[in-house]
RNA sequence: GCCUUGGUAGCUCAGCCUGGUAGAGCGUUACCUUGGUAAGGUAGAGGUCCGGGGUCCAAAUCCCCGCCAAGGCUCCA
């Protein structure tokens, strides 16, 4: 027996006439419509009897329960079997499911057998909405095998491949089952990226402390009138995400990454598209445009190996490195799977494919990219010590490989957690990422690389070997900082946590809106302030002048609610010395220093990071007011 | 999608249980104050209580439907 379970808003449906000749009478063809229900479609199938039915029923309860729905129609679908029963059995065996069902179920309801129906069918988004199963007579024996798991229509994977076997590296290459492994204190993180992973124990009931700050520093809110997951960026936001922008794609350059830009939609019908798609049922958003079926790219790799696959590459040429910096790559995650700057449905990412030669120059230029990351990711303002390392591989690729691993797990320097599979499901052999770890425990992955084996092929993208034979190459997936978004996230949760443990929570200097900020005392200490906030100017430092209408004491709380570093009062005293008294945050307290020396102070810390200037006015009575 | 919580002034929220004049703080506007290292004072303006329906003499408040959001579940190739 075949069952095909729908979770549904509403099903209507109407009979049109006998199908066949042994079609059951009914007694009314008008319309019918169901709402908040399951509909089963059942085919009966040649070998099916009447032990066939409970299980099915104890199948469709089971399914039921978990839907948390107590209305059921079954519908006589033929369409679902090439081997079916005769119809005289298959109707007793349909009526057999129906009053076996009632036993167990609230509101039993049967679509007539035998009838051509037109049907209107409306089914749940939810992961659980589609449910199909194969029912025969050795079903009771399946069952009874504990490794038996269910087939559902939605997952078109290959179980048996996608199975997970996970563990423990520790530096030096030893390898511990996770249930064996004993976490260390100092490994605390590592073990909620092992729970996050695993356990799936994450029930909190907070806000992310990020989302609370991102609004406070005015960098970035929610926009109502977009779609969720589509966040707004303040002037303040915009500036730091800006520079962290131009870092992590001066840092790529540097390692040799050419920058290309590549469309943000593409079509559906696409043949290198299309057997992506046909493989992994993709989360994206959908645009009809004319008798176009586009989608909203999830990253830049189709862009770039459409790209590339129009290059003429020789094997000199190799390895090859394509990059951009996504604004945006969209996702469309599930609603309630969207988190302040953690998960978006539009976020910006830097992405850098390297096309290699063969898995030698693959694995040289990973540990060239590995390195980086870990470098881009210092600067940021988060080192090894705030995230943690995933490693995911097949079993093959491990065995013939096995130094290569170490070396990789060495140089990250402390215990990772690793996953593997029996054989390769995605288009991947290896894959890391570092996994920021925030208050609440959850894990977010930042930096990533991948070595993928199977995308060369799928666009046809080529070189000319040394010999003349054309091959694919290898393509290498990293981006070096992941997210920038997911930076900021990262940072301000960091921040939050320093903050908890009695610290004070700071963003890097050179990611810092404000740097300096100037209070004169009165308002007739405005002119040299401004005279003081040119210098700063020149010598490429934020800085800005509270000019307002307000009392002392009340700037100086703004500018440490704010986050300044740097805030200088300016009074008669300071224009009468060369001396100024600056309030460094960072330090809770006030010293004496001239403004020379307080520019290379400033200089020293932000030196080769990015500049920009203040992308608001200087004087913040000409600000408007963004936040409360 | 499901579960939970929420939607009241520009912002953050109280009021709702127990129906009866729309509230606070911050911000904003005006005036006073001209200041020395974490909030100076006084006065004013500011409301479709998310939308629709119902109950009631009377609904921000109780009931039903809907919309939107957040958090959780799930998911995260």
């Amino acid at each position: 027996m075949r069952l095909l379970q729908l979770h549904s808003d509403f099903i209507e449906y109407e009979p049109i006439e006998k199908e066949i000749r042994d079609a059951e009478e009914i007694v009314s063809k008008s319309k019918i419509r169901l709402e908040d229900l399951v509909v089963a479609f059942v085919a009966v199938e040649d070998r099916d009897d009447e032990s066939v039915v409970k299980i099915a029923v104890d199948e469709i309860k089971k399914y039921l329960d978990m839907v948390k729905s107590s209305r059921l129609l079954i519908y006589p679908y033929a369409h679902l079997s090439s081997d079916l029963a005769p119809p005289t059995l298959a109707i007793d065996i349909i009526k057999s499911v129906e009053s076996f069902a009632k036993g167990s179920i609230n509101q039993v309801y049967r679509a007539p057998f035998g009838w051509t129906k037109s049907f209107n069918i409306k089914v749940k988004g939810h992961p659980l909405a589609e449910n199909s199963k194969e029912i025969s007579k050795q079903e009771e024996h399946k069952h009874a095998d504990p490794l038996h798991r269910e087939k559902e229509s939605s997952a078109l994977k290959n179980e048996e491949k996608l199975q997970s076997f996970w563990y423990i590296a520790q530096p030096g290459g030893e390898m511990t089952a996770i249930s064996k492994y004993n976490f260390k204190k100092q490994n605390q993180n590592l073990q909620m990226l092992v729970n996050y992973e695993l356990a799936k124990n994450r029930a909190v009931n907070e806000q992310p402390a990020h989302v609370r700050l991102m609004k406070k520093l005015a960098l970035a809110d929610y926009e109502p009138a977009s779609d969720a997951g589509n966040i707004r960026f303040y002037p303040k936001g915009r500036l730091m995400k800006s520079l962290i922008e131009q870092y992590v794609t001066r840092r790529v350059m540097e390692y040799g990454g050419i920058e290309v830009e590549t469309p943000i939609m593409y079509d559906t019908k696409h043949p290198s598209l299309q057997s992506y798609f046909n493989r992994f049922p993709a989360r994206q958003y959908n645009i009809t445009s004319d008798n176009k079926q586009l989608f909203l790219r999830f990253a830049a790799c189709f862009g770039q190996f459409l790209m590339a696959k129009d290059f003429n590459i020789s094997y000199k040429h190799l390895p090859l490195k394509l990059y951009e910096l996504t604004r945006y790559s969209f996702r469309r995650e599930k609603s309630g799977e969207l988190v302040g700057l953690r998960r978006l449905r539009a976020f910006t990412m830097p992405d850098c494919h390297a096309f290699c030669r063969d898995l030698d120059q693959a694995k040289e230029e990973f540990l060239k990219r590995f390195e980086l990351s870990i470098s881009v990711l210092n600067d940021l303002g988060l080192t090894i010590k705030d995230v943690e390392m995933a490693i995911r591989f097949t079993e093959d690729f491990y065995n013939e490989n096995k130094d290569f691993m170490t070396d990789l797990i060495n140089r990250f320097g402390k215990p990772v957690l690793v996953e593997t599979w029996k054989e390769r499901f995605f288009y991947f052999t290896l894959k890391w990422e570092f996994n920021f770890i925030d208050g609440l425990g959850k894990a977010s992955a930042l930096s990533t690389d991948q070595i993928d084996v199977e995308n060369g092929a799928r666009y046809g993208v080529e070189f000319v070997e040394e010999d003349g034979t054309k091959k694919n190459p290898i393509i290498l997936h990293n981006s070096p900082s992941g997210a920038i978004e997911r930076v900021i996230y990262a940072l301000l949760e960091k921040s939050a946590k320093i903050s908890k443990e009695g610290g004070i929570a700071s963003l890097p200097l050179w990611l810092s809106h404000t740097q300096v900020r100037v209070i004169p005392v009165s308002q007739e200490h405005i002119v040299y302030c401004e005279k003081v906030l040119a210098e700063l100017t020149e010598n490429q430092i934020r800085a800005d002048v509270d000019d307002r209408d307000e009392t002392v004491g009340k700037k100086i709380r703004e500018s440490e609610t704010e986050w300044v570093r740097y805030t200088i009062v300016i009074g008669d005293k300071e224009i009468n010395s060369d001396k100024l008294i600056v309030r460094d945050r960072n330090e809770g307290k006030q010293r004496e220093i001239t403004l020379h020396n307080l520019i290379n102070e400033v200089k020293a810390q932000t030196r080769d990071k990015p500049y920009l200037p203040l992308n608001l006015p200087l004087r913040l009575s000409a600000r408007p007011q963004i936040i409360v």
